[in-house]
RNA sequence: CGGGCUGUGGCGCAGUUUGGUAGCGCGCUACCUUGGGGUGGUAGAGGUCGCGGGUUCGAGUCCCGCCAGUCCGACCA
């Protein structure tokens, strides 16, 4: 490609508003354009990009035994309604309506959609396991979008989905896709760890996230480095710390005019935060749910919510108030509240004693309060978030936490869809049986982001081999008539798969912008070179040159462009 | 849902306090210059100043309303 007429614009500053690598880099290095929060426009060579990865990942989906599909973007509303998501608390779902009336809603996952194909035309058992898998475009409302790719509200996702007769097929079908995501992650060098997951939206049991370590990500996971113990913040678990509190002591009040606070109340009565009890207060439909833990740790909602069941919802101060909450200084003791109420106590709280927690009355708590004795519960669970430090529940040892940008997630289904949805199929004894399936998803669009994150330098892009919108950059310093022969003798028969700048700028213009740019391989071919008796090889990676003689250039050529002459 | 900040050529910004012909740098076009690390110069093109209303002889600037973007908080009782 000549790039004198290609449509490419390189920025000689930061966006204003980047923060993440990924993101100034494809802004800068001329590959997205945003149209509006969380929607992005690609160039061409942003484009190129992605399809590479996008190309890559079918490869390994197609050893895996996947067949491609198409499924629609805009779906009818009552598929959704069907499967039982419609109904559910799913702000994400873009919906609309179109002239005459008909709910539709944007593809956010495929689950439904795929289903639904296959029950249409009917599937036989000889076709099983099936593997169907689509690249297409996703959209979720999300709330707030960020950093360039890495959050978006449309965005490429491939997303393959198994049908199988039984569990045993689903488990056989998951671990097929499990080892074909570790290896599109293994050919783009992304270091990526499988960590055991909650399955939210999706349903199902058995979910695996694939999250690579970054700073700036959005999600957190718990390791443990002595016994390899990982795990989702929200589905983490952690041994509880025994004996808190300040021991068997009788009920006190005590006064504490303004210590609404946990962190205020520990300094006025001089105690640790981890020897107060605190309280927050969900809605579940209508009743109080009242979730107790430590004073030093986090609700893990999730966590929460999957011991309570239902959807739970944070209360606010005016709706706390009106069901006879008094906030700031709520507690469990002697507790009365207008409708139902269920009390959850964290693992922690149930072996703690002489706690200090609110005495339900403005200003004051109450002190030596010791659960059991002073209050009782429904539910005792793990519902705490896990903290840096904490105790491992495999081996003991203290659990680190870590930030990461999730880039692919893959989940047992179940029967969930099928059963809802109505797919069945009849097994070798005749009788129909609701199909197992699996579900699968991986973001091309955050994979990109993640390549750049991975894989850049101060100066710019640095694309691995396998991502790269192409492999050779030639760069034509003067327009001397030896140096243009030269040149085009070099582009020859390769010109549709080399980018070659042939634009009228200095020298310094065209190292710096194939710098940004990125491409693994970068040929120079000036008075200088000629002068050497060829052209100049550089490697972006490392920057080692190497002078290549004039006729040894064709072959040269054939091996960085016909495959194993990557970056490694 | 709340709070802060920001909306001015493609990008980064000044101008708003004190109303008076819309500016700078980068990028873009043409020509010259330079030709191994964003060369120097000359001449140009390009803007409903987020949107609507108001005050005024006159509004990017003042007033009211709205919209969008962005960051922080979201809840610990």
């Amino acid at each position: 490609m000549r790039q004198s007429v290609l449509f490419w614009q390189t920025q000689r500053t930061d966006p204003a508003d980047a923060e993440l690598a990924s993101h100034r880099l494809l802004v800068r290095a001329g590959l997205i354009q945003r149209f509006t929060s969380g929607i992005y426009g690609l160039t061409p060579l942003g484009l190129m990009a992605q399809q590479r990865i996008e190309d890559l990942v079918r490869e390994e989906l197609t050893q895996a035994g996947a067949q491609e599909v198409r499924l629609p973007f805009v779906q009818p509303f009552d598929l959704w309604r069907r499967s039982g998501r419609g109904a559910e608390d799913l702000p994400e779902l873009m919906r609309l309506r179109d002239r005459r009336g008909e709910e539709l809603a944007l593809a956010l996952t495929a689950e439904e959609a795929m289903t639904e194909l296959v029950r249409r035309q009917g599937v036989h058992a000889s076709q099983l396991p099936l593997l169907l898998t689509q690249t297409g475009l996703k959209f979720r409302d999300e709330l707030r979008p960020r950093g360039g790719l890495m959050r978006l509200r449309e965005f490429l996702m491939q997303d393959a989905y198994s049908f199988d007769l039984d569990e045993q097929g689903m488990t056989e079908s998951f671990a097929r896709m499990r080892l074909a995501y570790r290896r599109v992650f293994e050919r783009l060098d992304l270091d990526v760890r499988e960590v055991a997951a909650a399955s939210g939206m999706m349903g199902g049991a058995g979910a695996l996230e694939f999250q690579m370590p970054l700073a700036a990500g959005e999600d957190e996971i718990i390791a443990c480095r002595a016994c390899g113990y990982v795990a989702n913040r929200e589905a983490a678990r952690r041994s509880p710390r025994g004996g808190m509190g300040k021991g068997v002591a009788s009920l006190s009040p005590v006064e504490t005019p303004g210590a609404t606070q946990i962190a205020t109340l520990a300094t006025a009565l001089g105690c640790r935060e981890a020897d107060i009890l605190k309280a927050v207060f969900y809605d579940k439909a209508g009743t109080t749910v009242l979730a107790l833990v430590l004073g030093d740790r986090q609700v893990g909602e999730e966590k929460l919510q999957a011991v309570v069941g239902g959807s739970l919802r944070p209360l606010a101060a005016e709706e706390a108030h009106g069901r006879g909450l008094v906030v700031g200084y709520a507690g469990p003791v002697a507790l009365e509240v207008t409708g139902t109420l269920i009390i959850v106590a964290d693992m922690e709280v149930e072996q703690a004693s002489g706690l200090v927690c609110g005495a339900n009355r403005e200003g004051w708590h109450l002190a030596g309060v010791t659960p059991g004795r002073d209050f009782s519960w429904q539910m005792a669970a793990d519902i705490a978030q896990v903290a840096e430090g904490d105790a491992c529940p495999e081996c003991g040892m203290p659990l680190g936490v870590e930030r990461t940008l999730e880039l692919g997630h893959i989940f047992r289904l179940g029967t969930r869809y099928s059963e809802r949805l109505g797919l069945h199929c009849q097994g070798s004894d005749n009788v129909l049986r609701p199909l197992w399936m699996g579900s699968y998803g991986i973001g091309i669009s955050r994979l990109l982001a993640a390549v750049i994150e991975r894989h850049h330098d101060d100066r710019g892009i640095v694309w691995p081999a396998e991502a790269a919108p192409y492999a050779v950059h030639l760069l034509v310093l003067g327009e001397d008539s030896d140096v243009t022969t030269l040149a085009q003798e070099v582009a020859g028969a390769w010109q549709d798969r080399l980018l070659w700048d042939d634009r009228a700028v200095t020298a310094g213009v065209k190292f710096h912008d194939a710098d940004l740019l990125g491409l693994p391989w970068r040929l120079t071919v000036s008075r200088r070179s000629l002068a050497q008796g060829g052209v100049e090889l550089r490697r972006r990676l490392d920057g080692q040159t190497r002078m290549v003689r004039r006729e040894e250039v064709p072959q040269m050529l054939r091996d960085l462009l016909t495959g194993d002459a990557g970056q490694g």
